[in-house]
DNA sequence: TCTGTGTATTGATATGTATCAAATCGGACC
DNA sequence: GGTCCGATTTGATACATATCAATACACAGA
């Protein structure tokens, strides 16, 4: 689920995630050394903008509560999500000048905003961060790449799979119950995202039901039933 | 076309690629502060692992000669090929301890094989080293990204031609000819790459050989008539 | 030059997903 | 409770790409 941040303190099992450095989302401040350097939050609305394509990259966002799409765009309107964003979740982090995509609050959100010229201290003067960063960036690679084998090679209904078990897995690594899934997105979003129409995820989620391999408990709660067979479906293992 | 290596000394117009430290291709040693330490060269033959998901990832790979497929696979075979390497790039340059996915040979190439260890020394002691590599897995990503979009939303007419279009640009970053392109991979790579079938691609070629836009010099080499129409037919420009 | 073999192209048909259209759901507000 | 309105689901059909099959090409070896 691109979640680099995450990744480095639960998924590879680093001791010094980038959190070590920017707190734990409740202080506003981030330690160098024995000063500190204030940053500042920022509340976002539903479909509010955090930035867009071509945006100078003036700060790093640190998701604090919400999930951010991030998209691409073509001239004709087709859309491809190219990840979402959940609360511990830091964005940007390369050293492009402008933003390449747009991002954009699924639902209320709040970020912490640190300004670049603090990352770039924090990488001369704390030994780590700049390793913690590059983990972060890798991890987050190692996820794309996997999105891409969805997008290439699997079918609409092992697509849905893997997005469901996706959001199980962070669940799991959070200490959430790993069977009962909670959507933030639209159905319009998980189709921009799988690179599937509305339509299609919905009959897919259907199918899942009808299976009874999840069950739904609203339009946006799901609760999974059976997730090996769940694992099964993801990775076309018949 | 993944080519993060030259891309930050090319296309973002880095002064300090990693480059710097790793010689050009001829040399057999990394500078290191005032001492050197040896690397050596690995030949490959055509369709030789240089490495298989799971192993151990002992050392980062600089391409000094052919082309890498790196690629991932579904239990029943289905392949998605997730980037191709080329002469300048890096392969490596994350923290995981194993490799993630199959690299494989698609022509007789050589490598410079980096052990990590050396990595690791040349990011504490060389300022500038690891933001070099940061530089490199951020434009990695970035061009995993637009491949995305690719996969997701585009038709195959214009996944073929935004192919075309890539190794049109690395041309010309490289300062080769832009209408010259040399494929050195088969259609069933590209098919892979692409997330089609090879029947898909060839038809594709085909259509833009029919067209006009292209002109077929042989199999592997493809001369291009109208860039500026294969940049309109890459993304959805109508 | 001929033959064999892997690769690419072309053709006919099947199929999965998109598209277009309608019905249903569910929450906000009166 | 009733109405409205966006979101979702369900249905009928179209279409792009996959699949299956045959042919053409290119190059290596005899």
């Amino acid at each position: 689920m691109s979640n680099a941040q995450l990744a480095i303190n639960n998924e590879t099992g680093h001791a010094a995630g980038v959190n070590e450095w920017l707190g734990d989302g409740q202080s506003a401040q981030i330690k160098m050394g024995s000063s500190f350097t204030t940053t500042h939050e920022r509340p976002l609305d539903m479909h509010e903008h955090l930035f867009m394509i071509g945006d100078k990259q003036t700060h790093l966002y640190q998701i604090l509560e919400g999930v951010i799409g991030v998209y691409k765009m073509l001239p004709d309107g087709r859309r491809q999500i190219v990840t979402f964003y959940y609360p511990g979740d830091m964005i940007g982090g390369g050293d492009k000048s402008n933003w390449t995509q747009h991002a954009e609050a699924l639902c209320n959100a709040k970020v912490r905003c640190i300004p670049v010229s603090t990352v770039d201290t924090l990488i001369t003067t704390e030994p780590g961060f700049g390793q913690a960063l590059m983990s972060m960036l890798a991890t987050e690679l190692e996820e794309t790449r996997d999105q891409l084998l969805s997008l290439g090679r699997k079918s609409a209904l092992e697509k849905v799979a893997t997005f469901l078990l996706r959001i199980s897995r962070r669940n799991k690594r959070e200490g959430a119950d790993e069977s009962l899934l909670h959507l933030p997105m639209k159905r319009a979003e998980i189709a921009d995202y799988l690179g599937l129409t509305i339509e299609t995820v919905s009959r897919n989620i259907t199918k899942l039901k009808t299976t009874g391999i999840i069950r739904l408990e609203s339009k946006s709660e799901i609760s999974v039933k059976d997730i090996s067979l769940l694992e099964e479906l993801a990775d076309g293992g018949n």
